[in-house]
DNA sequence: TATGAATGAGTGTTCATTCAT
DNA sequence: GATGAATGAACACTCATTCAT
């Protein structure tokens, strides 16, 4: 392996650890020291990597981040068939991401919870919502359109949905048992156009 | 003002000020010097009245949850109507109550977030949600015989509900323009069972 | 002891040892803890009076500075006689301020050696030199008109002087035998005029 | 260019940012990556030179030291005329060193200012100035013979002036205009004999 | 020889808790 | 009960030195 490999794989087994240590302790309750025992190197090389505390905790959302972004920003290019069609599947992939993605999760409610802590963190999600919102919109408007949506904002549409997307990763931590993250699937669903399906346990 | 009241009065104001400012900063960035200046007391005087910063944190959400609670719990005793009108009725009450108390809200969701850190809180906001599953599920069920609220488990849509409700308060943090959340609320019923009103900003 | 007076004398303890740590060590290469141990406090209590570790040197040069001042800034009122007499005197009882104030020198050598490093000290101390050559600047002027002090600037003769002073704890810093300083009295008395008794070891 | 002169080049460039950075942060306060950086070096080279930092210093003083030297031991060698004159001819040479080896200088107050901390290099310095005692000695003799110098031991006077030298370094940092050293010229040839010239700004 | 990543000991500072007044 | 000084454990961050490449 090259020297510069070896590098890239220590900074990935660091930002890991940060991921994993961050989102179960919070980023006051978290020690350097935790997360370089967890990633398996020493004490100073997370500073070799990471020029702070803050920095890192920063790249630990923002990487990830990215990864998640085209599950929410490529709607018209991932999710395809009719409006209904679009958005049952698209709700299905993104429950799944969210559902998979627990220590990311845990770490953008730290950040919600407090703009002011972490202003550039907090814009980058809130910029990441208003994309998804942008996106969404010519699908939500050409199934009202075909009657099967709900009237009204596409906005508030995609809002009340993000809500309900975070809301969920706060109440079921840990529980994913396909039983409850499928029927939610359906409770999500019922957000953009009436849906009778049956929900259940 | 007799000395008791005195005390009781000084002691309110040290958990309105921890309120204020464990939400504000979190549990581990609040100092109980700030709390102390927050609520114009002594910093020795938080100890006289509260054991540990602990303690004072846990009551800091019990305390406020015990106001929230009759919303949540007393149903059947507090709405009235027939079940989409008691249910409507009961989101329009509990998202003013949760739009009200940002403070405990964003208390709620640090320990919401990190379950393994406060086992006794977690599990008492925990009994908070499946009272008021348990207290909701005989008007579901009513709404579902009478054919205007979804089929499916009455349990999962009350804990969509709540997903949905902690979802908003992350989402919309400072910004309770009616508009939104009197959209919000429409969508919140939508959880229950399909409803054309239009929403709009 | 009241309270008061208590904290007045920890907090001398704390100065005079960091005096006596700063001087030995330098700024960089003490720790508060050694200050600490010196003045027979524990390690916070160090907090407790300085903010930190660079107000803490602040003070120990500005504090025992100001102790100093007087002779060197109340000259017509503290010595007396013809202006050579005067400017003798002076010296005689400035050498030995010097002589007996090893600690302070050194610490004010640290801060002349690096003006950027300590600007408010510096500038402090230099306003102490101006003073000075302001205050010993008539003395020198009448002494002139006298015919028993060199003709020139005396400003810079003043200046000469002090750079003497500071050039002597440099060289001599523990050595002071009476027979060196007494004899460098007479060496600092020939920068403001032509003094012809003998300087013997 | 041959791989020795290169070698010796790069020693010379990281030896000239050392005494550049040493004498500008001080020993404690100066980083090897900084001086690296200073002299246009990879960190690891400074290493490849010179054991570790403490011996860096070492060098950095002691090689300027030498070169300094011939000025302070070559007294004979160098200066000519009466014993007035010579010493005339020393100090202005001498003066000139000092004003314009100022990074040096700094480094050598540092050493001063703390002999347990470099009792090595103080000694040198120490051995610096005894020789320049030992070599001013019978031109001082001869002078006073003469009738032109002042009475008293010569190697206080030597002393003395020596002070002077290091104090006025302390005290006119980076302000050499001419006037202030060419008067201070004066000034120190006044630490021998009485000199009547004015001392003019 | 040149480079710069790896290491971990060391230190300033914070702050919950204790306790004397 | 009220106050705030005393204490020291804990932690982020720095940096000389080592060493693999």
């Amino acid at each position: 392996m090259s020297r510069e490999e070896k590098m890239m794989k220590k900074r990935a087994a660091i930002l890991g650890a940060a991921v994993k240590t961050y989102s179960e302790n919070g980023f006051a309750e978290t020690t350097i020291s935790a997360i370089a025992k967890e990633a398996g190197v020493s004490f100073g090389s997370v500073f070799t990597y990471f020029a702070t505390k803050e920095v890192l905790f920063e790249a630990a959302i923002l990487e990830p981040l990215e990864e998640i972004k085209p599950y929410f920003s490529e709607i018209e290019e991932r999710y395809s068939g009719s409006p209904m069609e679009m958005v049952r599947n698209m709700i299905d992939c993104q429950l799944d991401v969210f559902a998979k993605n627990k220590d990311f999760l845990r770490l953008s409610q730290q950040v919600l919870a407090r703009p002011d802590r972490y202003p550039v963190l907090f814009a980058e999600l809130s910029a990441f919502v208003d994309v998804f919102a942008e996106r969404i919109y010519p699908v939500i408007e050409k199934g009202q359109k075909e009657g099967c949506f709900y009237e009204g904002s596409p906005v508030l549409m995609a809002q009340s949905y993000i809500s309900l997307l975070n809301g969920l990763r706060l109440t079921f931590i840990d529980d994913h048992t396909n039983l409850i993250w499928s029927n939610m699937k359906i409770q999500a669903l019922r957000l953009f156009g009436p849906v009778t399906e049956r929900v259940e346990v």
